[in-house]
DNA sequence: CTTATGACTATGA
DNA sequence: TTCATAGCCATAA
């Protein structure tokens, strides 16, 4: 059986080590689509969640953002997940990407 | 087969 | 700077 579209995102989402965050455009570039950023959002909905070893939580908008009105335990416990594991977050609410952003 | 939806991104005002 | 709109494409019905 062949790995679906969201399979795929889950496996990049994977590769995000702790500590950095990516954004959907990010994850969807290094699966070979980079027209398919919001079918990466469809995915992170559809993932499993960390239990299931899909951090998506590092995944964020392209400014750095995170989607608010979709949380796993309540609004802005993405944040502080993301802060535990030591990503820089400006003072607007919005993350580092030229320090904390994924990047090889 | 077509239509509708959406955890996005880029562009314009 | 923020806000609104268009385009993009996979998945579900």
């Amino acid at each position: 059986m062949e790995p679906s579209f969201f399979e795929r995102a889950w496996d990049v989402v994977r590769q995000v080590p702790p500590g950095r965050v990516a954004s959907y455009g990010q994850v969807a570039l290094v699966m070979g689509a980079p027209r398919c950023a919001r079918q990466v959002g469809y995915a992170m909905h559809a993932s499993p969640g960390v239990a299931g070893g899909v951090p998506c939580h590092r995944v964020v908008f392209a400014d750095g953002s995170l989607c608010r009105g979709f949380a796993f335990g309540g609004p802005g416990e993405q944040r502080r997940m993301l802060e535990d594991e030591g990503v820089a977050f400006l003072p607007d609410g919005r993350v580092d990407l030229g320090m904390s952003g994924w990047e090889v």
